[in-house]
RNA sequence: GCGGUCGUGGUGUAGCCUGGUUAACACGUCUCCCUGUCACGGAGAAGAUCGUGGGUUCAAAUCCCAUCGACCGCG
């Protein structure tokens, strides 16, 4: 049984996209979705109510993060994500899985320069039991992977931690999100395949074992709805047999994981959308840049998040009809002019571009708010005519219209 | 008027005593990057002939003299 039901309205004609309603008891996420990103149960720099006015159905926060600080049992005692962050309608949770990759992603890259590091065991074997010392250290933290789980140290504080399937579920329901992830491993695009089947069929056993967690536990999965993640790096044989694997396991929902190139991700993810029954829900983890959500969407995807609306934002640059603008840039100081003029997001109208470009230059922390809240806008209204053009039959036109206009 | 301190990229400084490769650093500037988060992030670039004039020396930001300017103290 599951928490959520899931309805498709509408398909489209020339691809593989749908257009549905997620419920939940907290509310319907209308899909395809955005879900803005609120790692430490917080959209950076976006108020709650703000993000509903931009058109936010559901966010997402991470295990990770809020298992560091300020600790599951504080979350939960709140009254869990939703109610300690005050969003009142649907939340999901990542499994933390993803830090294994984000800590070590550039492992194998550079590894030539730590050959001397006894840190690095089993270079040969493509077995990275410890990840780039150099990339860890940048974050004060390393991670060591095993079959059982993993150990890191914290970014905050350098303590050792460790993450096992049983533990993130643990931790995930004490968080109380409607939907939450199974604990997986992220690989590098630039690991060899061998090593990509060893994650990918660890990270099927810890699908199983979180599923079996979550089973356990008979209040948690009343109330919440687990996905597990399709891994196999960008290898089409892979990402069809884990999706076959993740599908078989019984999951609610399925999410596609793992880090790509821009020429891999399609193919990954059509091996892996054509192995997975139309009714349950799936979630493109990570993605993404507005083609990217466009792709997946066409390809079958129903739920997007991404911190790049966020991040890029607080950084000083948005999001336009046209492609994205560095409004640190020289020749925005003196553009008076709407942040895009051919889109209108709520909460932002008054602002310009000179005005938020001095905002990002002085480091005012409102620049950051007015171009994340820009961008999330940006993102969310995209989405939702995606939506509204699949419901009205006319998704392909829309996303040339799109594409045409933003990467010229 | 006398004595002293100080003048180095846009800003603030280091280097000067013990002359010697492309004058260093921070911030700022310019450009790029950011896809299951890093708000105070990452990469690259441009930018000073060292107040001015003269002298010593193979060689001066560095030593000497003069001069201009800023500041401090004494009159």
């Amino acid at each position: 049984m599951s928490a959520i039901t899931f309805k498709i309205e509408k398909r489209t004609a020339g691809s593989a996209g749908r257009a549905g309603v997620l419920h939940t008891s907290h509310g319907d996420i209308r899909t395809p979705a955005f879900v803005p990103v609120g790692t430490k149960a917080n959209v950076k720099g976006i108020l709650p109510s703000a993000l509903k006015t931009l058109g936010a159905d559901v966010v997402l926060a991470n295990t990770y993060h809020l298992y560091l600080q300020p600790g599951e049992k504080i979350v939960q005692a709140a009254g869990g994500l939703g109610k300690f962050m005050g969003w009142e309608g649907p939340t999901m949770t990542d499994s933390g899985g993803f830090q294994v990759f984000s800590l070590g992603a550039a492992f194998g890259k550079t590894i030539s320069k730590f050959t001397r590091s006894n840190l690095v065991e089993n270079e040969s074997v493509g077995t990275p039991s410890i990840y780039d010392p150099e990339v860890a250290s940048q974050h004060g933290q390393l991670a060591i992977i095993d079959d059982e789980g993993v150990s890191f140290t914290s970014h905050l504080d350098g303590s050792l931690h460790r993450f096992t399937p049983e533990r993130s579920v643990e931790i995930q329901h004490a968080l109380g999100a409607d939907i939450f992830f199974a604990f997986d491993e992220c690989t590098s695009p630039t690991e060899p395949y061998e090593y990509q089947r060893e994650a990918m069929e660890r990270t099927h056993r810890w699908a199983d074992r979180s599923l079996k967690a979550h089973r356990q536990n008979i209040d948690a999965a009343k109330k919440q709805s687990l996905f597990g993640i399709v891994q196999g790096g960008r290898h089409e044989d892979l990402r069809k047999e884990s999706a076959q694997e993740i599908v078989s396991l019984g999951f609610d929902g399925i999410g596609i994981g793992g880090s790509f190139s821009k020429e891999d991700m399609r193919g990954a993810l059509s091996a892996a959308v054509g192995e997975l029954p139309e009714e349950l829900p799936r979630h493109f983890l990570g993605i993404g840049e507005p083609g990217d959500i466009l792709e997946g969407i066409a390809g079958g995807m129903d739920l997007f998040d991404c911190v790049a609306a966020t991040r890029i934002g607080r950084h000083g640059s948005i999001y336009t009809k046209r492609g994205i603008i560095h409004l640190r840039n020289e020749k925005y100081r003196t553009e008076y002019s709407p942040l895009d003029p051919e889109i209108s997001i709520p909460g932002t109208e008054p602002f310009t571009r000179a005005y938020v470009s001095h905002l990002a230059r002085s480091g005012e922390m409102l620049g950051s708010v007015i171009a994340s809240m820009h961008n999330a806008g940006f993102i969310l209204k995209l989405v939702q005519d995606a939506r509204q053009a699949i419901l009205d039959g006319r998704f392909e036109d829309f996303r040339a219209d799109f594409v045409t206009s933003y990467y010229g």
